[in-house]
DNA sequence: ATTTGTCAGGTTGTCTGACAAGTTGCCCCG
DNA sequence: CGGGGCAACTTGTCAGACAACCTGACAAAT
């Protein structure tokens, strides 16, 4: 980071989002070690000619987001781990831009892995009281098809009961993080368009499948179906793109 | 959420961290809707009897949490999914406070299907740079266990060279995070006691079988071969935990 | 009747100055 | 040489003001 900042910060994100995300990016260049001591607020202030409350809403981010910690009278110091406090998949630009192709195939593939894990789980734990959870999404999705209604929530609703299946809270919350950024694709997948063409159907078989190995405690059978079921999921998802 | 507080906010953990966490709390117990709009700043100031610089940092701690988006003019609007930005393992206690026993079991979980699932593709994928890289680190722990050294950092290596060879940037990137929370674990791998009880020497036998099948590009086996690890690191680690 | 332009009020974003609370280092005194 | 205490510094909080922006309503023009 320049000793002076003739160049200032973009306006158009907002001085304090700009300030936060330069010094989170100065942080992890190594430029403040970790342990070190951050430059004071009055010190910030006049390097980026912005007001203290920019500075101070800047390093707040900064504190949430795990990079800094700050001692009142002492100042602000970098976290021993810097950013590990969470997990993002958000790409540093922002909320609103989509993820590049690559990076959406690479995302699957992680839900893949965690979906995978997760029923063999839930082919292990299920009680009778998941499977009649599942059942009764499973119902839900059937009756969305017949009726060319909306079944996206049925859809939801059949993966979180899998999830609940597992045992795991850290698991489930993690697929549950997961899929937030796949509504698109769910959407997608129970619209007018994806019914008429069968994909719809298609998904609702591979949802059966998964059932089944879940009902019969069939652990790799269970893993296998929900890989496929992911998989298939992004190769339609990717042909819907491509067509609309 | 009261509309007059007269109960204030703790002072101890700082207001605005009391402020956005009980904010966050209203939000989570569905006393503000997901698209409603929240109470204006100047109104949270009469509330809750703190300067508007706390509510403002208090509001822009939620913003970076996911939990609010705020509109220049309009107003700060609760998320459609709120609080799902991002992926925390932390309880909401805080930091410091270490995980209860059985919250561990579930992360290792977690972190043996993550691992699971590298090491397959890791075995389908890795080059030949991959190999002379994980080799590497396998001869720094040979050598650390030689000389009754630390080898916590060949540790690291070994499995980051995998999470690189899986060639999926957001998979290494979930697993660098999740094992952050075992340097515990790791260190407490390569003391002394450990080294010569035998435990280390296990645990780099099991590398070696992971790393056998990564080379042959066995799939199956290097799934197996991870998740045998980390079973055995948990249950390694939890005895020494009883012992020590 | 519909559209367009303008305006007033409210809300968030930023600036400025001040005081309180806490830390750190240094000087002076014993 | 050691320790107490003070002074400078830093973060936390408060208060008031203006700028940028949004929203809804009203008036004028088509």
């Amino acid at each position: 980071m320049p000793d002076s900042d003739a160049a200032l910060l973009a306006r158009s994100a907002g001085l304090s989002d700009s300030l936060a995300s330069r010094l989170a990016a100065a942080i992890r260049a190594g430029e403040f070690a970790p342990g070190a001591r951050l430059p004071t607020e009055k010190q910030l202030v006049e390097r980026f000619s912005v007001s203290r409350a920019v500075v101070r809403e800047a390093i707040a981010r900064l504190k949430t987001d795990g990079f800094v910690e700050t001692r009142q009278g002492a100042g602000a110091f970098v976290a021993a781990r810097p950013g590990s406090a969470n997990f993002r998949i958000l790409a540093a630009g922002g909320a609103e831009a989509g993820l590049p192709e690559a990076d959406l195939a690479h995302i699957f593939e992680l839900r893949a892995v965690i979906e995978a894990g997760m029923a063999e789980l839930a082919a292990q734990r299920r009680s009778e009281d998941d499977l009649i959870v599942i059942r009764a999404a499973m119902a839900g999705m059937d009756q969305a098809l017949a009726n060319a209604a909306d079944g996206a929530a049925a859809d939801d609703a059949f993966h979180a009961a899998i999830a609940r299946a597992a045992g795991n809270p850290y698991l489930a919350q993690f697929a549950a993080f997961l899929s937030q950024h796949f509504s698109a694709s769910r959407a997608l997948a129970w619209m007018p368009d994806a019914v008429t063409a069968g994909n719809t159907r298609a998904s609702q078989a591979e949802h059966r499948k998964l059932f089944a190995a879940i009902e019969s405690r069939n652990t790799a059978a269970a893993a296998r179906a929900a890989r496929e079921h992911i998989q298939q999921s992004a190769a339609r998802y990717a042909a819907t793109l491509k067509k609309g």
